[in-house]
DNA sequence: TCTTGTGAATGAATTCACAGCA
DNA sequence: TGCTGTGAATTCATTCACAAGA
């Protein structure tokens, strides 16, 4: 778990499984459509299709956050998205900082699916003195010297790391130190963390790998040589579905 | 599950647990770093420290593939490099294209990771009739009214989707109907594909989402209004760990 | 003696299937 | 009547703990 649920608070079950908190963003992201569509309510069924799940697993779900629909009817698009919201933290403004402005920092940079959820770019950083001060998205980049400065000044707790992996792990110290709690790591490095602190990573190359291993199941898969050879074809009739399967993410470096 | 196993093929448990395949390029890295330090065997103790997971979980992740260690010894990292390689099917030339050459494209393009573990970018596709010919890391990029012909004259079987959300489900289908299965998507949609073709996908909004939850956690959390207020305090005790997690990825648009 | 490999135990996530309510 | 909410059943993943073997 990239968070242990340590113990159970008190009251209520406080404890949302860590796979529901993974899709709330999916609902989410589908009802804000059904939202500026004006589509006033929705059900089960449809909203996991258009989030990509079963309703099943998505009535599951939202138990956990609270009897928050109609039976017979369905869901309050717009309740739902403030409830989910809510859940999120996402009524709160969240200033993230962004290391490593190089060609996925400044994709990142540049990323707009931020400011609608309440994340908001507050600074850029980069160890190249020769970046400083230019723009990247219209915020000037700045030193990293100047990290933990930056970090307590704009009150961040959300850091984002897209360096090179070996600068990460320094990195990744200096944020923490500065008194980031959650980092999002791009670069190709296991990091390690205090308690308290959460780490979740994205790896490009992670991911094309398991798409690797799949794809080679599909081709027939006939000799492979030394190991037991695998048995001849067996056509893998694979369902295709979207990732909301418990896998992991993959790392990038910038 | 990205990829359903459907029915198990005859002999031997060709069934591995999609949990392990998506830690089996964890592994590989760790073991790709002791060998390029020569170091000659590894116990599942250091390598499961050196892959951020814990060394039960790698043992049994490992005899999923075979009997590769030596008791009282451990695991010849050589020998295990080949192995996990072959089980990914990194033995092979998996050419991909990369369609959407924003930003995000580009840092792909730009992403040394690929070379190194059989995946050559083979050709980078754009929409935007300026962007034709022009070179991004060094490949020249092509208009995507090529695309069908690029995908069969190289043999292409992996895509990877930088487009904006938009875009994303018609390049998807024009993708798939020239023999692409498999994909890894960083637009910010649900795709929808037929049976046969896995999806991967990555979005980076949404893994801010999932941090933002868990730091909402943090903070000591009293209010939050509505709903049966939620138990003041109880200073949550994250553990730190990394994202062996069987949680999702996110998307992202160029 | 030390570390792997693995059954058995535990825990988490998903799916089923239906009672309960609008 | 139709759709939600949820216990119960099932499947999948992790962890334990120790026998087997170098």
């Amino acid at each position: 778990m990239a968070t242990g649920r340590t113990h159970r608070p008190a009251t209520r079950s406080r404890g949302i499984p860590e796979a529901t908190v993974a899709r709330l963003p999916l609902y989410l992201r589908a009802l804000t459509a059904l939202s500026e569509r004006s589509v006033p309510t929705v059900s089960s069924e449809e909203l996991a299709a258009a989030a990509g799940v079963n309703s099943a697993k998505l009535r599951k779900d939202f138990s956990y956050l609270g009897s928050y629909g109609t039976r017979g009817v369905g869901y309050d698009v717009e309740y739902l998205v403030y409830q989910i919201s809510r859940e999120l933290g996402l009524t709160q403004d969240w200033p993230v900082v962004i290391v490593g402005i190089g060609n996925l920092g400044a994709a990142l940079a540049n990323y707009g699916g931020f400011a609608s959820r309440g994340f908001r770019v507050a600074a850029l950083i980069d160890a190249d003195p020769a970046m400083a001060g230019k723009p990247v998205a219209g915020i000037p980049v700045q030193h990293s010297d100047d990290l933990e400065k930056i970090i307590q000044d704009n009150g961040v707790s959300i850091g984002v790391i897209a360096t090179p992996a070996g600068a990460a792990q320094a990195v990744c110290e200096r944020l923490v130190a500065a008194g980031v709690t959650s980092i999002l790591n791009f670069a190709p490095t296991v990091l390690s963390v205090p308690d308290g602190v959460d780490v979740r990573k994205v790896d490009l190359s992670i991911e094309l790998q398991i798409l690797a291993f799949h794809e080679q199941r599909k081709a027939g898969e006939v000799a492979a040589a030394s190991d037991g050879g695998v048995p001849a074809a067996a056509a893998r009739n694979e369902s295709a579905d979207q990732g909301p399967d418990g896998d992991m993410p993959a790392v990038m470096p910038a």
